[in-house]
DNA sequence: CGGCGACTACGACGCTCCGTCGTAGTCGGG
DNA sequence: CCCGACTACGACGGAGCGTCGTAGTCGCCG
């Protein structure tokens, strides 16, 4: 899950957008006239972000059709998920993200709950003060 | 909330570690015999880290002092929101971050809810599917 | 069959950031 | 006054990103 860089981060927000597999030549046209770049740059682009994983790709005649891997909404959650497991103190990072959440970000967050745990009946467990999962030390 | 590189993370670690502001020489010698430095190494990293407001320094003596602004857990959670609202689909995210949870870590989830929302009576407000706060459109 | 156009593969270059360190300057204590 | 500790400044190589040029491939149209 590594971060994207400026342009790979408006081609995959285009690609994120129209949610169907386009070709360089398509991404090239959604990107403009935002930017006007040569079409090698965009195929370089949508290769490099397919090596890494982030594209899926078909052929579609002679040319290439690219596709996100994941939805936006799942490559955003990886991308927390990756920063809450590599740091230390998972629970305590977590009061802290709810602490700096707004009231309407912490009811989507209950939302999220009940809608990501379907069994939810009531399992209120108390996980107590220990961290939650194994924490790395540092030595 | 910029990532840090390698040996800033190491750095950083040791730092949260003792919980204790130190001198260049005292991180190197945190270091060892992780990693064997050159004193201006560890002191170049330091002021790196100080310049991008990562590290709070002060005078003690001769040399200068150094520990973190944000606590460990705190950092983490300040990632964690940087992701979060720079990606779209606030609400879906979150839904998709809480089903990759393990229980323990669904529990502890909770547990951050009720820590830092004392007010917690029962606001129970659905948030509808809207998405929650800003959702700057890629165009 | 041959050439044109669309598309891909490969690689180059400048820029920025990180890790690593050398050197020079400064300042206080013995 | 000089030594030692410490800081400031800058240099350099490597990696990743944005940007593109060139060369190669392949099918369609004439």
């Amino acid at each position: 899950m590594a971060r994207f860089g400026e342009l790979e981060e408006q081609v995959m927000l285009r690609l994120w957008a129209v949610n169907a597999p386009l070709s360089v030549r398509e991404v090239r046209e959604a990107l403009r006239p935002d930017r006007e770049l040569a079409y090698t740059t965009v195929m370089t682009v949508l290769d490099k972000l397919h090596r890494k994983g982030e594209l899926r790709r078909r052929l579609d005649g002679r040319a290439y059709r690219y596709e996100p891997v994941l939805s936006r909404e799942a490559h955003t959650a990886a991308l927390m998920r990756d920063d809450w497991l590599s740091g230390g103190g998972r629970a305590g990072a977590l009061v802290h993200f709810v602490e700096g959440m707004s009231a309407e970000q912490v009811d989507a967050l209950r939302d999220a709950l009940r809608v990501a745990l379907p069994e939810g009946g009531g399992q209120g467990g108390d996980a107590g003060g220990a961290d939650v999962g194994a924490d790395p030390s540092p030595g």
